[in-house]
DNA sequence: TATTGTTATACTCTATAACTATA
DNA sequence: TATAGTTATAGAGTATAACAATA
């Protein structure tokens, strides 16, 4: 124990730091689904009415959702026999339907956002400067994700 | 602009950090299907494939994906007909089936983890501390969390 | 009795292909 | 011709319930 200076903590390799991003991806992604099906909705469901901060087409929603459009169909129709979302004519092209929230949506999206966040302890546990740090470092390696 | 200190940059909310977990959760989510596509597998088997790092039996394998036991065989039976998995009588109790990886399965493994690392551009632009300091909050935020 | 793994069932998500209506 | 949305289809993941073998 000569040094001046602590021998620098091991550096997680990129593997490792991989290994932390699919732990971290696999906890939210436990706890959302956990939330959603206390809503009564499946993760995609719930990830759908998340999305939908404004009226958007059908395709857009594909788009964002990296899945094919025909399965947008099936989505937003068991959203919409919820009540949770409903579907609009676009006044401008004929071909395009507009998907938005109705305010019982809202009300729902609203609830499961905060329940995430509240069943997450470890995020309580961050200091306000982590906090920020963690955010900007996750824009960071994914900085076009849209959730 | 007579202020000595500029303003504070804004401190993200936990909602919006939050946002920012669901963002890169979909993004890391988006690339492993991509890689796991690539490779001809679905997300799922491509998540237990890299759970496997030791033999196990099917219970530990839906306690980690946390999904109901019965879904696992199916997983399994899939992963055993392209020969990246199979099944062991455990000697100790008759009642458990080990899984474990074959080594095309182990191949299958190292490759799948190399792609995810290489395919995510932004992992690239952190340099080491900032990639341990990531890891770390991670760490924190999902203690627990198994990959 | 309790646990492990499987099977049967029904629902949802998913991609592909073909179709209608509109641009 | 190209695009938006739908439908049909098949394969995969999911929970529930019931079952056989084993502890």
């Amino acid at each position: 124990m000569t040094r001046t200076t602590p021998p620098p903590a091991p550096v997680p390799s990129t593997v490792l730091l991989m290994d932390r991003l699919a732990g971290a991806t696999a906890g939210y992604y436990r706890r959302f689904a956990a939330v959603a099906a206390a809503h009564g909705l499946t993760p995609m469901q719930g990830k759908m009415l998340g999305l939908l901060r404004h009226p958007m087409p059908m395709r857009a929603l594909a788009d964002l959702l990296g899945c094919d459009a025909s399965n947008v169909t099936g989505i937003v129709d068991r959203l919409e026999a919820r009540g949770l979302a409903r579907r609009e004519a676009d006044p401008a092209d004929r071909r395009i339907k507009n998907v938005l929230l109705t305010e019982e949506g809202e009300a729902a999206v609203r609830c499961i956002r905060a329940e995430v966040a509240t069943g997450l302890p470890g995020l309580e546990q961050l200091d306000e400067s982590e906090r920020r740090a963690l955010g900007d470092l996750l824009a960071r390696v994914f900085p076009t994700a849209t959730g």
